[in-house]
RNA sequence: GGGCAAUUAACUCAGCGGGAGAGUGCUACCUUCACAUGGUAGAAGUCACAGGUUCGAACCCUGUAUUGCCCACCA
């Protein structure tokens, strides 16, 4: 083995040949239990960032951990084909090499998506690979391959035949950049300075006028009405009267509808039907004209007069002169409000009316909600099946159609010669009622659509396959909290709308890879960092294990090289660990476990592996990835190299062959065991220092089983922990004193009563870690430094140490520690509160306390005694 | 405007009713035959604040403050 770790010697050779092997495939199999998860599929727009890393270590690291325990695993891979993200980045592609979509025409559009999904789809399953992951390659689905098309087709049609899909004239919010329509949960809010401007609106044939507060001058030659809350006094003289529409004369009605709030602004809305959402519903309620003033791009259209052709906020800036210059303008405040803007290019939404297709959600919603409260799906953490709640509550129907090219086109036919719509699994070429020729639905399908029927359609959905029968409903999903509303909600009403059951049990959420300052990872920062060229400068299992130790579920998580390169040193530790066992495997026979005589020392470390084990099962059970790493992290560098390795040198370098090969086979045992438990988190290097150890059950270790418990002895644990405090007690005197590290001495252990044995069995770990040179026993004569434990004392004589007047003052400090935890025990002995209500077991403990430390009180005081006698 | 979370050592975070923990950083000593990507020993915290429940609170309850996130049609 190298001296250092390595990873690049490795870790290729070992997932290549995980791969030949295909330890990764899953089948279904009577005689195991499945244990399913589908991978939320990366976009075939980029490439793996930090947060894929993040996520599918996770997933990986559940699926490696169930597979070791004996379930047959599948995680499932794949890739999406991100509609409208795609879109945006084929144009922009196009764009730099001068081309326009629209000179390419649809088809030559699409031959171009599909090369680039033919790229990048491939290189980002290439990166998932370096990163160890274990997915069942063989089933690589994509959102839009064959069988996923064929699952839409038939999900979109059933749900159109059950009415829960329908075509309809609706307030939606239109990308004027990316020329679409776009969902709700497609709109980001952000909090923008902006203005409340005061128009006056002239009543006509009157002298007076109503002044209008509005943040969108713009909008305002679509107004169609000004309304006023009912109740408001000032108004209800006016309403039906007709207003004069400023720089155009246009008439309109004031209208009353209690939508209007009296206190905020004038208290007098200017109603524009075809720019927002409410003013959409009011105008319903009081059958206002919509008037759109603006094109698709976000532009003023020609019916906007002077204003024809302006950018929208152009338009805004002139038209406030304008008004201003009439006189018109009566004020102008600051003010605050949200402005939604588009996910993908972040441009400002307008709302506008227009023909789209939507699916009503009330219907697929309740059964959603039942599963959520019943924990049939079962949120971990659990506060985040409110958000989950109180959305689905809430929920408004969905537009799925986007003007795009690159999608799931609508299945939907129209004749062109009755006019007749045909929604049909299959295309159609004929119109049914009247055989006139058709065309297609120009729209695509929102991308999640089909992301949402991800757990089935990729088993095989709608036939009834042996996999979906198998493998579903799946039992994991695990993703961060970002996508809830976009994927996770919409997979469990599809699912139980199509298979009518849930599409996974439960649901793990985790948080985002944040900078070492907490900010989030951006482009625009510049903080984002690159997993590959981590994996190249540092390894991947360091990786993997930086992302994931130490955050508990739900958590966002920071990353930082300090804390990357702290793990690379634990697999170098790690790495070196193993070393050690395998440079003594040389001149030692490694034996099976049972055949092994066993010492305290060794005794002790499978009483702490089997404590380790338990607590890995514990927490991996739950999915609790990080804190199971982060505990391992502790007991490998700890127990296992800090002490037990120490520990096994006594006997290690003993001249005596079976000494020797005792030692080294439970070196080994413990080794592999740690590598295993190791292993679902950082897969890469536990394999390649399994390959280098004997006895192995099998010819890798991710096929290997995980450990699910170790000998105990719980006697031989206390008393080695025991020993452990002796000697940690003499390297503090030693430090205290200032004897130089590397300076041995005699060591005289006179032991307490009953503790005559353990003085004889731990000399050789006392003499090995506590830097003597030889152990005696009994207490010599002359100064000597003192040890006191409530196990044995042990002598220094004062004239191996370099700085003896520091004793007294040593003794002391000690005398006053003792005193003050001897106070602390009689003090809560002596509440009588305590000794009534506290348990037992917890009296028994103080009082045990007290009397051990009343017998190092006096030994101390005796020693102090003497020491100032000589 | 509603909701959720966080507040523990200089930093990053565990702990969630019975004596304050880890990693990094810091200090001192040590190149000891697995590892200096290391070892040993240390210093370092009124567990945000104020009340309450309890024999006992970092942990449970009630408020307050600060920070962050989500949701919401006040033009």
């Amino acid at each position: 083995m190298n001296k250092t770790y390595e990873p690049k010697t490795f870790e290729e050779k070992i997932y290549r040949n995980w791969e030949e092997k295909k330890y990764f495939s899953a089948k279904p199999n009577k005689n195991k239990k499945p244990f399913t998860i589908v991978i939320p599929p990366p976009n075939i727009t980029g490439q793996l960032h930090i947060g894929h890393a993040l996520d599918d270590t996770i997933q990986d690291a559940i699926i490696r951990y169930k597979r070791m325990r004996g379930y047959e695993a599948l995680w499932l891979p794949g890739t999406d084909h991100a509609a409208l993200a795609t879109e945006v980045k084929i144009v922009e592609a196009m764009a730099q090499e001068g081309l326009r979509k629209e000179t390419l025409g649809r088809e030559g559009f699409l031959e171009r998506a599909y090369a680039w999904k033919d790229k990048y789809g491939g290189r980002i399953i290439e990166q998932f690979k370096k990163m160890g992951f274990s997915c069942d390659w063989d089933r690589l689905a994509f959102t839009m391959d064959e069988r996923c098309s064929r699952a839409v087709r038939e999900v979109f049609v059933n749900l159109y035949d059950k009415g829960l899909v329908y075509r309809g004239n609706r307030m939606i919010n239109w990308c004027p950049c990316c020329k679409t329509a776009l969902s709700d949960v497609e709109v980001e809010y952000a909090a923008a300075h902006s203005h409340l401007w005061h128009i006056k609106y002239r009543i006509d044939g009157e002298d007076g006028y109503v002044t209008v507060a509005t943040t969108r001058p713009e909008t305002l030659l679509g107004d169609a009405a000004v309304a006023v809350n009912p109740n408001d006094k000032r108004y209800k003289h006016i309403v039906g009267k007709q207003l004069l529409l400023p720089l155009t004369n246009r008439k309109i009605p004031v209208i009353a509808d209690s939508y209007v709030e009296s206190d905020f602004g004038t208290g007098a809305v200017k109603i524009t039907p075809a720019h927002d959402p409410n003013d959409f519903e009011v105008g319903k309620r009081h059958n206002l004209p919509v008037i759109c003033v603006m094109r698709e791009d976000g532009t003023m259209a020609e019916n906007a007069g002077a204003y024809a052709g302006l950018d929208r906020f152009a338009a805004r800036e002139r038209m406030i002169a304008d008004l201003q210059a009439q006189g018109l303008l009566a004020k102008t405040e600051e003010h605050e409000n949200n402005v939604g803007h588009c996910q993908r290019c972040h441009t400002v939404i307008e709302p506008m009316v227009s023909d789209q297709w939507f699916v009503k959600m009330q219907p697929l919603a309740e059964p959603a909600i039942r599963v959520a409260k019943d924990k049939t799906v079962e949120f971990i953490p659990e506060r985040f099946k409110k958000i989950y709640l109180h959305w689905m509550e809430n929920i408004r129907d969905w537009c799925i159609s986007r003007q795009l090219w690159w999608g799931h086109r609508i299945p939907a036919f129209y004749c062109d010669k009755c006019g007749k719509m045909t929604v049909s699994k299959t295309d159609v070429t004929a119109c049914p009622h009247c055989g006139g020729s058709v065309h297609q639905d120009e729209d695509v399908l929102d991308t999640w659509f089909s992301s949402a029927l991800w757990p089935f359609a990729t088993l095989g959905y709608p036939d009834k396959t042996e996999d979906l029968a198998y493998f579903y409903p799946t039992d994991v999903l695990v993703t961060a909290y970002d996508i809830i509303f976009f994927w996770v909600a919409r997979m469990i009403f599809s699912g139980l709308e199509h298979m009518r059951e849930i599409p996974f049990h439960k649901v793990l959420i985790h948080g985002l890879v944040r900078d070492a300052q907490g900010r989030k990872m951006s482009k625009s920062l510049g903080n984002g960092v690159d997993p590959l060229e981590i994996i190249e400068s540092h390894g991947t299992d360091p990786l993997r294990m930086s992302l994931v130790s130490g955050v508990a579920a739900g958590g966002d998580i920071r990353f930082s090289t300090e804390k990357l390169e702290g793990y690379r040193n634990f697999m170098n530790k790690l790495w070196n660990a193993a070393r050690f066992v395998v440079l003594n495997l040389e001149n030692a026979d490694v034996l099976p476990l049972e055949k092994v005589k066993l010492t305290l020392a060794d005794k002790w470390m499978l009483t702490r592996l089997d404590d380790a084990i338990k607590q890995s099962v514990k927490y991996m059970d739950k999915f609790e990835v990080g804190l199971c790493a982060a505990a391992l992290y502790d007991f490998v560098w700890s127990d296992f190299c800090d002490w037990y390795i120490e520990l096994s040198k006594t006997r290690l370098y003993s001249t005596d062959r079976a000494e020797r090969s005792h030692t080294v086979s439970v070196l080994v045992y413990v080794l592999r065991n740690i590598l295993k438990l190791l292993h679902p988190v950082i897969p890469f290097v536990t394999e390649e220092i399994y390959g280098n150890l004997p006895l192995n059950d099998a010819e890798s270790i991710m096929i290997d089983a995980y450990p699910l418990k170790a000998p105990r002895y719980p006697a031989a644990k206390k008393q080695t922990e025991n020993l452990k405090d002796v000697i940690t007690r003499i390297r503090a005197l030693r430090a205290d004193m200032k004897v130089p590290a590397n300076k041995r001495t005699a060591l005289y252990l006179v032991p307490t009563e009953g503790n005559e044995k353990l003085a004889k069995d731990g000399a050789g770990y006392i003499e090995k870690l506590a830097y003597g040179n030889s152990i005696r026993y009994g207490k010599p004569s002359g100064k000597c430094a003192t040890v006191t434990t409530p196990w044995m004392e042990v002598y220094i004589p004062m004239e191996e140490l370099v700085d003896p007047s520091a004793e007294l003052d040593r003794l002391s400090k000690e005398l006053v520690t003792v005193q003050a935890e001897l106070a602390r025990a009689e003090g809560k002995l002596g509440n009588p509160g305590f000794t009534a209500k506290a348990p037992p077991k917890l009296i028994e403990e103080e009082k045990a306390k007290v009397e051990k430390y009343t017998a190092l009180k006096e030994k101390l005081t005796a020693a102090i005694e003497e020491w100032k006698q000589l």
